[in-house]
DNA sequence: TCGTATTTTCACAAATTATTGAAAATTAGA
DNA sequence: TCTAATTTTCAATAATTTGTGAAAATACGA
């Protein structure tokens, strides 16, 4: 690799050898941890030639990132070729590319199961798989309006309660104490 | 489809479909799905049969998923052959999806920034790629450790935890509110 | 509008991954 | 130990994916 920094090149590396298991290829993978690591904007020409891929190869590869919203599209005064690079805040990363996947390989599955859940089992067998759906549904439903919810929090309040771990269920009892409380207070049992 | 109804036969071609964007293949896939709503334990025959692929095929994708943990070996009493199930608790099936992921897709990626963090930058840009690594490695580190808290939650607070939704904010804010009047109380601030 | 810098598309070649049938290995009883 | 049932491996081929260079398209300033 062009002009990379052992410590650049071995990052860059571990990236494209880790793409195929990410869901993206082993160029695409070099190419994001580039300008991950880069503290200015690279053009395309410069990807080719730090990476020593073709041109037409770093196209597409920037596309892909474009498309998982990896990489930022941005303008240099004076310059007409475009530049990219990755978002600051690697918060901002982390949701971007929960979002994505979310999108990708998450709710084309829950429209496929909310579509059986409509159907009317014919046998025996066809109520236990529609059980057995209904059961993936609710799971996949919950953890994916979890996420939503949990990502309108700012990254501070989503880090306080991520370093809080398990302690949240100490918390959680302690919340479910006050709430009852609160319920015998203003009326009678439900 | 051998014998596989318009339901199961719709689950188990969504799941071929969508293999290849979750890392396993299309084969792998349907295997799976096939198993996952079948009321009984399954051997490698009746998946081939099912699903019309060779033999070894079948072989290759069960070994495959007995690798992601999503399938269970199990067997009948008087039949030599070996019979596979999905657990029956979805909650456990997405513990272990998560797990062997991150096993996968992570580990040896926090691995390689521990490894960068301890490098001596050589230069400017170095200096800054390795601020960038660390900043990669607090986010891993910070979610996955406290995936692992979760993780040993159980089902019922877990599932609890993620009916909240964004309200855990108020209970954090909360929490903050009491643990500094007991600080207060205690001592001095720190 | 033209000319040029830049990006994108596309057909093909190369590389990788998936699938198969047959042969080999393993396993459990007789 | 031998036999038969069952599973696994393996080499071949098929299918898919990736990467390239050249050509086409696009964008922008003169």
């Amino acid at each position: 690799m062009q002009n990379l920094t052992p410590l650049s090149a071995q990052f860059v590396a571990h990236f494209g050898e880790m793409g195929s298991r990410w869901g993206i290829n082993r160029t695409v993978g070099q190419i994001y941890a580039l300008i991950f690591v880069s503290e200015k904007p690279l053009n395309a020409d410069e990807i080719a030639d730090a990476l020593e891929f073709s041109r037409s190869n770093v196209s597409i590869g920037l596309k892909e990132l474009q498309s998982w919203r990896l990489v930022k599209l941005r303008h240099i005064a004076g310059d007409r070729r475009e530049y990219f690079e990755a978002p600051q805040d690697v918060w901002e990363i982390f949701k971007n590319l929960a979002e994505e996947r979310r999108r990708r390989e998450i709710d084309p599955t829950l429209s496929m199961l909310r579509a059986a859940m409509l159907e009317t089992p014919g046998n025996e067998a066809d109520q236990y798989a529609q059980s057995r759906m209904k059961q993936m549904h609710e799971l996949i439903e919950l953890s994916s309006t979890w996420f939503d919810d949990v990502q309108r929090l700012s990254p501070e309040t989503l880090a306080r309660l991520m370093r809080m771990g398990s302690s949240v269920k100490t918390v959680l009892d302690m919340t479910d104490k006050l709430k009852s409380v609160g319920r015998r207070k203003a009326a009678g049992d439900e």
